[in-house]
DNA sequence: ATGGGAATGTTATATTATAACTTTACACTC
DNA sequence: GAGTGTAAAGTTATAATATAACATTCCCAT
């Protein structure tokens, strides 16, 4: 029943990769999403969307309105809060509450916790859904009797690409002309 | 070497409990932590940590804010935010990041992650430290090469008592005179 | 085409958090 | 006990995030 642990591949999206690629089957995956519920993905909505899938870094509401408004004339708070809110309520795009930012999501079609690992190196947030990590919660909720409703779990710290690049700058003993930061 | 798992009785604090004696293990326990490392718990600090310990309910800066001004005439912002930062550097509060406000700490003289469980009916969150979660997250992170450095574990949800509560309220059929809120 | 609900526009404001500079308090030396 | 250096707190202003409330426009089912 428990075979495969590891089931979601993706991990945190290579530096090379073809980033065009994610915003389009994400786009898909959205169109598709909101056709099959008879919700409306208008031009504004999508547009957002968009731009929250321009990369895997999470985007706060305002920086997504800068974006927009410079294309989009009468774009003010609640133009983003409100698509934000459609999208979120859809399972598109994931709330950041560490960073108060948000970021796509990569299975809205199917039930998922929403888990990230965010690497505070290069901003990438690479979203999980773990079984143990599930479990592990439930069953501690359960023998406390607390029923969950809804699971944040965001995990700071340092992907492998951003963890190598620390290392070359401060290697096992200090460089030369530079000091640690250790105070 | 993993034999007891239920560590932590403290689950959720009784409705009824005798919350004085909460407050004062608190006091008691920052009084210490401080004078071991030599950090200044000024009347201030002291203040804002107390005010904060007067309920097991996350509570908002500006809230605490409002209920130090009483007695305190020049709080400002700043004021309550830089106790803030101070105790949290201590280990004494934690931040609830999904609810953007403060609680007091069960623990802090030893190391812990900062798990909640978080009623929605009567808004006490119960700090947890559950070994078999942390396990699961480092675990997953580990095999995606990512070092951590933070969790943030929130978990949204009803205790005991609210449950019910609730289910008083909406027992499994229709109460006469009120719909279920289904749609 | 048109009536009604959903979506968006628009203005204002609430809430949360920090910057930057000044003054005060405290600890330490002499 | 006066001087001095640093940490803490005071003070003012503003940044950043989010929502309220009401007006207008759009869409589509009839």
């Amino acid at each position: 029943m428990s075979g495969k642990i590891q089931d979601h591949g993706a991990p945190f999206p290579r530096a090379g990769h073809d980033h065009r690629g994610c915003i389009e089957d994400a786009l898909r995956m959205a169109d598709q999403v909101c056709a099959e519920r008879g919700a409306r993905l208008t031009r504004l909505r999508r547009r957002v969307f968009e731009l929250i899938w321009s990369s895997h870094t999470p985007v706060g509401a305002y920086e997504l309105l800068r974006r927009l408004g410079r294309e989009h004339a009468g774009a003010a708070p609640p133009t983003v809060y409100r698509a934000l809110d459609f999208l979120r309520a859809h399972g598109l795009v994931h709330r950041i509450e560490s960073l108060n930012a948000f970021v796509g999501c990569c299975a809205p079609d199917r039930a998922h916790a929403g888990q990230f690992l965010i690497c505070s190196g290069c901003g990438t947030a690479a979203e999980i859904d773990d079984p143990r990590v599930n479990d592990a919660i439930e069953r501690r909720a359960g023998e406390m009797g607390f029923a969950v409703h809804h699971k944040t779990i965001e995990v700071e710290g340092l992907c492998t690409p951003c963890r190598e690049e620390e290392q070359e700058q401060a290697p096992g003993e200090q460089t030369p002309g530079e000091q640690t930061n250790e105070r």
